[in-house]
DNA sequence: CAAAAATATTTTAAGGTTGAAGTAAAATGC
DNA sequence: GCATTTTACTTCAACCTTAAAATATTTTTG
């Protein structure tokens, strides 16, 4: 009876913490580094592409739309950061890749943000941290079977 | 030196499983209740403060900007959710409070919240979930802490 | 092969979000 | 008391976000 109590309040801890942090995040993209968390986020995931990614590939892996890629992508562009090239045999698609400039910028980035997040979780033991991240995991990948089930189940 | 790693994956996986959960809601909410997250976060701070609240203090309880809630109040509003009555005595200010309809239509939301909440967390035993609870608590307070002791250095 | 279906992307409309600028009213200071 | 500052809120411009519609291309199918 008390479950679903407890498990909501877990659920309103974990969103205003992440909240918490995201919004810190946020606020020093903008202020140091004049982008945004979207733009940051697309950056990431192509600089661990280096042979760039489809925009369909990119909405899949960032779980966004189609459309809201095309938006950031237009600007990352208009900045050169990212370039568009086109599919070889496949006149419909595109490429998404950092350009030189883009992976430069994202190193500088990236590096700024895993300071301030270690910053943010200092109160964290390391130890604390990766048994932390391993039940996060756990529940992860139980609400994605769960996920499929429902869905299997309908 | 591998703390900072340990921190930033925490981080990584925390924003995974809080996304993933928060888009489902969102979806829910839209799907099965016709609104959104903005509005259901509006309407259950009201519903905790039945007397009602200034725009000032709404916004400062969600953490939003000021806009931000009066767009929000403008739409829940034309749908008869809420109601703005002036406060005496301080002609800038307004009182925003949930019309009859507006608890009604909450209540009927937040069981359905609860719910999908319980389901998500099912994998997660009530005893866990206060543990983890009780230790994002501390996270939190810590972060704070941080953060008015970095405020106040500069 | 031509019609139909599927795929890749962009555009659009509606809402959410912010910081900054604008308005109005209240509080403060001289 | 009146000028200044502060407070409460709204408006604005820019960006993010989505689902749905539109475009263009490729694949499938009869």
């Amino acid at each position: 009876m008390s479950a679903a109590k407890d498990r909501l309040r877990l659920w309103l801890r974990l969103l205003k913490v992440v909240r918490g942090m995201e919004q810190e995040v946020r606020e020093k993209l903008r202020r140091e580094h004049n982008t945004t968390l979207p733009r940051f986020d697309v950056m990431s995931a192509l600089s661990r592409h280096p042979e760039g990614l489809k925009m369909s590939q990119l909405s899949g892996v960032l779980r966004v739309s189609n459309g809201n890629v095309t938006g950031i992508a237009d600007r990352l562009s208009d900045e050169g950061l990212v370039e568009r090239t086109p599919v070889p045999g496949d006149r419909r698609a595109i490429i998404l890749r950092l350009t030189m400039a883009g992976q430069k910028e994202f190193a500088r980035q990236a590096r700024a943000h895993e300071e301030w997040i270690d910053k943010m979780l200092a109160g964290v033991s390391p130890a604390d941290a990766r048994e932390m991240a391993e039940r996060l995991q756990a529940f992860a990948t139980a609400a994605e079977s769960e996920e499929k089930e429902t869905a299997n189940a309908q």
